[in-house]
DNA sequence: GGCGGTATGATACGAACGTATGAAGGAGGT
DNA sequence: ACCTCCTTCATACGTTCGTATCATACCGCC
């Protein structure tokens, strides 16, 4: 990792928001350190480097979430019921770090491959989706096909919506940072995941 | 639009491969020109600047993919196999126009709102999916629920599976260049959106 | 043949970038 | 008091960027 101090915690603070709203190409050391309080150097000085610095943040964050959701991964409940609560958390983890999407998009438009850590998350949150469909369809709750391919369309949705929040916004009048209509819009996520999933219909409320 | 020449046609062809491959600020004049086999003035000269450029690539690039689409969403039947139709029809014209998906996120991960043509673009293909889903309600072939949220669900699946083709096979190794992977993949996801918006359960074949 | 307007050419300019350099500060140990 | 080491600071360097400038080349037309 890199050597907790006042200006470097201040330094990665600075650096995740401004990362985070204008990507690594777009924010200069300039404005990282002026942002934080500190001198052009400091970054070179406790980091090494502008990327040395980015890695540091991108790793911090993903962390963050990464712990958050596989704790709400090992709900006890049916199938169907645990995918429901894993859409709703990542949801909810997106709503709470609203710097994570932010970065991961910028991540996505960069040419080069995902980091390990960042890789490594997917790959384990989407394994998670599969294995618990798969538990459903040995239970005969959930219809055939493709585990992998039903846990990418699950995933898709949270996944998108967050990430593009603003052109959903601005296309489609749906106000995610109204707590109100954020509340239907993940009640009607969780719902069509829960009857593309089914392999029987379900009971209307 | 601009003054069509031979000059001006390299240059908008150069431009659209480079920025949808490294996005605006990735992609400089001097790489533009020179893979264009042009002067460096000449996009100053014929467009004014480098954004002016750029705005026009960006609408050519969504005129023809929204011809396509709109042409998609206009075929007969009931509005089950309409909607099917609609979601494989956005996977085929992600697949033949790849530089569209790349701009649009590379756009997304851009401060600025969207261009208006984007927007209308993205508005439009929202609406189309929320009034099929309206339809398919009012003849009882769709269950209840809001159909502009459940159009969300519906199209975010096609937008991120093809947005984040490189995350995806490198997270869930799921190869989307591959053709039979790729059919199989698309015959999921159309599956899933009809399951999850059907009011009963569809025989399976 | 010469002329005028359009297009292309080489080059210059000022700004912003990430990083390197070396001096100045400041607290803790002896 | 002084030396040491970690940190901060101002400033310089070399590159790359988008655009401006102005000379040269091309071509239909009188």
């Amino acid at each position: 990792m890199y050597q907790s101090s006042s200006t470097a915690d201040a330094l990665v603070e600075a650096a995740r928001q401004l990362f985070s709203q204008h990507g690594y190409d777009g924010t200069s050391v300039r404005a990282i350190t002026r942002h934080a309080g500190t001198n052009l150097g400091a970054i070179t000085y406790h980091f090494g480097s502008k990327e040395a610095l980015y890695e540091v943040v991108l790793a911090a964050v993903n962390q963050g979430v990464d712990d958050r959701l596989m704790a709400a991964a090992q709900t006890p409940g049916p199938p169907l019921d645990r995918i429901g609560g894993f859409v709703q958390a990542l949801f909810d983890v997106f709503a709470e770090n609203p710097d994570y999407p932010q970065l991961i998009m910028h991540e996505l438009a960069r040419e080069r491959p995902l980091p390990e850590g960042l890789r490594q998350a997917l790959e384990r949150r989407i394994g998670t989706l599969a294995s618990l469909i798969r538990e459903g369809q040995e239970d005969g709750s959930i219809r055939t096909g493709d585990p992998m391919l039903m846990a990418l369309s699950v995933g898709s949705q949270p996944l998108w919506i967050t990430l593009a929040a603003r052109p959903v916004q601005e296309g489609a009048r749906i106000d995610q940072t109204d707590p109100k209509t954020r509340k239907r819009l993940v009640g009607s996520v969780v719902e069509f995941v829960r009857a593309g999933l089914a392999a029987h219909p379900e009971k209307r409320e």
